[in-house]
DNA sequence: TCAACTGTACCGTCTGGACGGTATACTCGC
DNA sequence: GCGAGTATACCGTCCAGACGGTACAGTTGA
């Protein structure tokens, strides 16, 4: 089994992505990570220490997702549009989770959320070349992020279809060649 | 003055968009609104309805925005992603603060929240003829409020600056322009 | 007179966290 | 090879404070 630190942070992940910041509590976590309170206080020795613990997570996450958008084939912007939609990976769930504490003011989350953006923008520039331009891709990533923030407990449902998304793509395609 | 009841959802809004859900307790918002907590539910007999409040504020407020999408003389593409610009007008404040509260899996600032949504997609698409326009040009929009929903509480520093709005909105002019 | 409050006292529940205890594995001097 | 000591990984209970909400008696301006 995975060690007891990331089981709980998994499901520190998992509320807060379901059912909000409010429902994540230390009680609530430690219930779902199958350990008692105690215990998570072990691993954890405040609540402070785990949402570090997920700024951190994060962060990793974000830079390996930063090199993969610089080397991917199809190319960067339409890398980063289509893997904005959310699919539940490991980056996906960090960001949206880590999404709900920066909307409660958690100075620790925003700063980790500032610095990835700033990270996704300029690889963005460096591969596309042009700011706006790639702001503007950005924007598109982001605008999809948004609404798996709002909508991400019933996480099929709002998925894009793949035509839908196909046609978005293309947006961004004529985006990008006008460079 | 306004009438208590819009000074409590004002309030209410503040507290939300400056410090979170977990801060906008009833408590809070009566001080802040300058009542006791015995006049906030005289007016609002439950946190609940005080939701609702708020939501139907929201519902007035972009059902007005829809119709100037509609009838803006720059187009509606130009005006949408430009007033998705954070600027803290009454329409900016409540989508933010209610997007706190949907971020808390709250059902009826949820239930709101996508009914705006799906009217500004339709009204875009109508606009711009195109549905793979039109969902670029929102998603790009939902990107601005994306930013704002993280840094708002610093709201002048995360504000873009003139040039770059308008290198984004040259972007959004290609895009409608190959309709 | 009456709506629109104020102020205070209170209740049940939840929350983060402190704390003391326990089981097990490992190390180290002898 | 063995007893003593130490570190790790927990468990379960308790507590002060905050929260939403109730209740109600008193005040004030139109």
């Amino acid at each position: 089994m995975a060690s007891a630190k990331d089981r709980i942070l998994d499901n520190f992940e998992d509320i807060l992505i379901k059912e909000g910041e409010r429902a994540a509590t230390m009680d609530a976590v430690a219930a779902a990570a199958g350990v008692s309170k105690g215990g998570l206080l072990y691993h954890f020795p405040s609540k402070e220490a785990m949402v570090e613990g997920l700024c951190n997570r994060l962060a990793e996450l974000s830079a390996e997702d930063a090199e993969r958008i610089s080397s991917a084939p199809e190319g960067a912007a339409r890398y980063y549009v289509r893997t904005s939609n959310y699919v539940d990976s490991p980056l996906d769930r960090a960001i949206v989770a880590l999404a709900r504490l920066v909307q409660q003011g958690h100075p620790a989350a925003a700063n980790t959320f500032a610095q990835i953006q700033e990270l996704w923008l300029e690889t963005l520039e460096l591969a596309l070349g042009s700011r706006p331009v790639a702001q503007a891709v950005k924007l598109i990533g982001d605008g999809l992020y948004f609404s798996a923030t709002f909508f991400s407990p019933d996480a099929q449902q709002n998925q894009m279809a793949d035509g839908e998304m196909e046609a978005l793509l293309q947006q961004v395609d004529a985006l990008v060649g006008r460079g």
